[in-house]
DNA sequence: TCTGGGGTCCTAGGACCC
DNA sequence: TCTGGGGTCCTAGGACCC
């Protein structure tokens, strides 16, 4: 109802002063571990894959806040973590070669994503608790939409709220950021982490952001942070304070994106996530592999599961892709998309198999297979395709005598719309 | 830091169509 | 029959995130 001059065609709404709230657990999976085996409280954890004997390959997942004294960091190789910080079981076994003391070890887990998954349904029944509108982002992080459920002047007390209850009630330390727009609660969150509460008012975003390091801003990773202090541009004042122009002509639309949100501009929504857009599995060899009988092997259990996946969550796919990556460590992917969207695990097999012949004699170090074009036709076509034709067979081809979706024509319709009335 | 696994989005060239 | 302009889809690669 607000008046005054509106562009014809754009849609204004209530663009002001939104309340997003992003939460993040702190080392969720450690934190899981922890909840289930309290006496890993206190000590040095490290969650990941690759680390038992015979393991070669794996990187850290988490390490919890100790371990990273250490140096331990994610998605660092498994084999360096360990340097930095051997196992306590070695240590207890006597089978460190070197003279470490115990306080210099600290204990390994496996990623164990399901038992996460039931520890985050916990979360999230909170987090639709406190807010309207819930966007998940991954496993342990969220955005909120909470304009409607507090005010500025209390947002730090309603941050607490939520943390409160979730560590009364799941037992795991999450850290908070409020901010009037998506990307500024997320680095808010992240400014005082673990168990962190850090609210940025409105028309302050600029100011809290200016002193950062630009590869704190959401989207700039290496490459890009390298590229932006080449470009004499250190933190994200610098970029707030730039010529958009070169910044654009060197990264394109993405360039145009960081300079709005160093600049405290971001209109984006808080939003339900939308359906998955692909499927992929992927595993690693342990050293590269030339023969080409490991690999097809690799490829047919990754398809089998990648297709068993859609089909368990009801997804027709219209393309199928498949990975190798060769070293020193070249990505290379070939993908094929069909006519029309598909269930057929045996083509998923045959296609991804078709497609890595081409890598059939390199050396490999890891395989992987995708499937993408999604399309969720059970849940939301079924119910569009039944309101467009209401009346039409409530199982089709179930009952056809013919079983083929081939007869599924107008004509066939209508001769059934007879049938059934 | 020589590298795990599962995702998203963007870009750019080519094919193809009108 | 020497070559415009716009749009969409497909494919491969790259950067990034957790």
């Amino acid at each position: 109802m607000s008046d005054g001059p509106r562009l014809p065609g754009v849609e204004r709404e209530d663009d002001e002063d939104r309340i997003v709230c992003h939460v993040d657990a702190d080392c969720f999976y450690a934190s899981c571990e922890r909840l289930r085996e309290p006496d890993l409280r206190g000590e040095p954890l490290v969650v990941g894959m690759g680390y038992e004997p015979g393991e070669t390959v794996g990187a850290v997942a988490t390490a919890s806040y100790e371990a990273r004294e250490f140096g331990v960091e994610s998605a660092q190789a498994i084999s360096t973590a360990l340097e930095r910080l051997p196992r306590r079981t070695a240590y207890e076994a006597g089978k460190l070669d070197d003279d470490r003391e115990r306080a210099e070890t600290g204990y390994y887990r496996p990623v164990d994503m399901d038992y996460y998954e039931l520890v985050a349904a916990d979360v999230r029944e909170i987090l639709h608790d406190c807010a309207n509108v819930v966007r998940e982002v991954s496993i342990d992080e969220a955005y909120l939409d909470v304009t409607d459920r507090t005010a500025w002047e209390v947002a730090d007390g309603f941050a607490r709220h939520i943390k409160d209850r979730i560590r009364r009630e799941v037992g795991v330390t999450v850290s908070v950021g409020v901010a009037p727009t998506m990307s500024a609660a997320k680095i808010a969150s992240d400014f005082d982490k673990p168990d962190g509460l850090t609210v940025v008012q409105p028309g302050k975003i600029r100011d809290f952001l200016a002193p950062l390091e630009v590869d704190l801003l959401h989207g700039v990773g290496p490459v890009t942070a390298r590229e932006l202090r080449e470009m004499g541009l250190e933190t994200a004042g610098d970029v707030a304070a730039a010529d958009p122009e070169p910044l654009v002509e060197r990264f394109g639309e993405r360039g145009r994106e960081l300079y709005d949100r160093a600049r405290g501009e971001d209109d984006r929504r808080v939003e339900p996530k939308g359906d998955p857009k692909s499927f992929s599995r992927e595993s690693a060899f342990a050293e590269p592999v030339t023969e080409p009988s490991p690999k097809y092997e690799q490829i047919e259990t990754l398809a089998a599961a990648v297709a068993d996946r859609a089909q368990r969550e009801g997804a027709l796919y219209r393309t199928i892709g498949v990975k190798a990556v060769t070293p020193p460590y070249d990505v290379n992917t070939r993908e094929r998309s069909l006519p029309g969207p598909v269930d057929e695990p045996d083509l998923v097999d045959r296609i991804a198999r078709d497609l890595f012949t081409e890598f059939e004699t390199d050396p490999v170090r890891k395989v992987g297979v995708r499937v993408a074009n999604l399309e969720f036709a059970a849940a939301d076509q079924a119910s569009l395709e039944s309101w467009e034709r209401s009346g039409d067979d409530p199982e089709p081809s179930s009952e056809s005598p013919t079983g083929t979706a081939a007869s599924d024509d107008r004509t066939a319709g209508q001769s059934s719309l007879t049938d059934f009335s």
